[in-house]
DNA sequence: GATGAATGAGGGTTCATTCAT
DNA sequence: GATGAATGAACCCTCATTCAT
């Protein structure tokens, strides 16, 4: 409990907090949570070892911090709402740009996090939530507005909410899988899953042709 | 001396490997792989600490044994070749069904895997391409099939392909982050997404979705 | 206990007994006796693990084989009662050669064995007399003899019996220790070190300098 | 960030070193290298396991920790030359004397290292360079000036250099393996050794020791 | 007797965490 | 607060030994 508050340190604090936190999403995403030890952590932050136990309770503290960052980010619900008025197409392709280039921004943090997310049961209960709700939540509310007003056919909402929500993740797994295609082509990833969520693969019924994706 | 391949001691030997390999795959699932000691898979599997080095070099060992059962299972390209001659909506349906199948299946030994190809880089460059390969090359080049015939519209065929392959291990993703819906519906996933996948989301015969007809 | 005896099943016997310490030396000298495992000492004996239990009871054994073999071959008292006669010199000569020879020609088994009796002060309580006594013992009797018999100067028996062994041990082990000069000369030693310990190398007071062991 | 080199601490250090190589030397000569554990060795220097490790990068590192120690002493080839001018016996009881009190102030580093150069040939051909050098070399340059000089008569000097040496090597191995005699007349070597190694056995006058006068 | 798979105790080593400075 | 040496629990792995075949 800090007495009186000093700003000015608490600043500090907050800054040797980010700094280490920044050279932890480093260094898992580097070795693994696992494998990586505090010292890889404590010499990439530039701070002795002990340090770091000033800031964080232990090194699984250190991975919740990261999480934390994450959810933060994502609770933002007003993106929808926003959203209400924009033809669904555009909000869609805008939504999945936003989105895309947020995980790409985040791979370290994301390849730090998600191997603990997914083979630690305790953290997934804990934490899944946090991860899910803003993700597909607001997604499946705004799928069923869309419905609603005729603006998408009538589907299953939380069930496209998924197949969408998914379709980003997967997006995202194959690039933290290393395919080697990916890294090059993200920029067109957005128009050309907007593209496909919106029209399909089918031939469309009029003959027009003019897609933005030609043929490989 | 024994005789030079006595063919039930291999039989038995085999039947011991499978047999610390389940009980691996369901250990690592749980705990995961570093969480997990040698010993709660020895225990889980019914035999010794030391019984496990008579069939694997080390812990990793068991990892790499997990990924080549996988892999295993995923050389089977000559589903698509099966599938040139079958209307495209159906084959994809029918390739969901037994992807999305195999992939629930084998969730444990998904879960005990995946965070280790995530994490560790060198895992990744192993057997990263033994995993791509199988999931999007037969794909990219049946969707270029798929577009050179007029089955479906002309599309950036990599991509595309690596579009549904994604979509697929994001549904799997989710489903390993614990999202609760999901475990309740996989059955209607395969209809949902070959449906999504080949009309899109649009109203029919109103392909770019920037229209709502309005409604409530 | 053998019932009835069969003796060619103690001839098959005794040879695979043989056959296993053989091995035993010689993997014991190349790795070390803790380094070497019984599934290396069995490979190289080309026998099972199993094997090698029901000719010694344990690994320990295995070294005391060894130690029993070499103190079989010390048991040679009989060598000093014949050379009460022989002049000095010349016994002294052949007997290092005789020595020399021995210990060159064991050792494999002395390499096994010395680091051992060395560092286990057990095996030392235990078998360092059986090592001493022949070889010291009868030394130190002769030497007595010598000194009575007017053969050599007047000295300190049992000190003098150990500097000659001494010495013959000192060069086992420098040649054990790898000296790159000694195994191209093990020939020379027994007249050289003869001739050392006869006469001495202070400058004669006869102008005799018909020395066989002439300058560098 | 500690200023470059804090020398209080480094002494410390030195000191931690010194205290853990002494407890190393007294449990490897007393239980030998391989029977001996780390847990053995840092309850005798009064640390906790892991700490040695801050100080050794593996138990073989604490073996290379004393044969540096040993050839640090060795190191002195100074010895020799101071020689140069002195009465070569005067010298050489002078010189037995400080090895053979050094050899046997070093008996627990020598009982501890020992075993290991003669069973590990890795060792062997990594420090035997620097045992023999020291010790065998600059009593081959001496001995070569003795005879040069005529204080000594023509011999081979390479192999007498190395009868010398393995005249002390031997008496420290008789010691080692446990001789009851030696401990009690240790004192006693380097004057009996000094005239063996001067005027040899034969009674004086005559040279071969073939003939005896009789006496006593 | 021979085999070699199974056993499990034991040991080297790592590393999260503590705490005196 | 910062430091980093000390700690010791925990874990992977080895290997002597047993024993069913």
């Amino acid at each position: 409990m800090a007495e009186t508050e000093d700003p000015i340190q608490a600043q500090l604090a907050a800054a040797r907090r980010s700094q280490i936190l920044e050279a932890a999403a480093r260094i898992f995403a580097e070795k693994g949570f696992h494998r990586a030890t505090i010292r890889d952590v404590a010499r990439a932050a530039g701070v002795a070892d002990g340090t770091i136990y000033n800031y964080f309770a232990n090194k699984t503290d250190l991975l919740l911090g990261l999480l934390a960052q994450i959810t933060a980010v994502e609770d933002r619900p007003a993106d929808f709402a926003a959203a209400q008025n924009l033809p669904f197409a555009e909000f869609l392709r805008a939504y999945l740009h936003q989105r895309l280039d947020a995980l790409l921004a985040g791979t370290d943090m994301l390849r730090a996090v998600l191997p603990e997310l997914i083979s630690d049961s305790d953290l997934r209960t804990q934490y899944g939530e946090q991860i899910f709700a803003p993700a597909v939540g607001p997604g499946e509310a705004y799928t069923r507005h869309l419905v609603a007003t005729g603006q998408i056919r009538p589907v299953d909402s939380p069930l496209v909410a998924r197949l969408i929500a998914g379709s980003v993740l997967g997006l995202l797994l194959l690039q933290l899988l290393g395919d080697p295609y990916l890294p090059a082509h993200w920029a067109d990833v957005p128009d050309a899953l907007t593209d496909l969520l919106v029209r399909g693969l089918a031939p469309q019924g009029d003959s027009d042709g003019s897609t933005g994706s030609g043929g490989d």
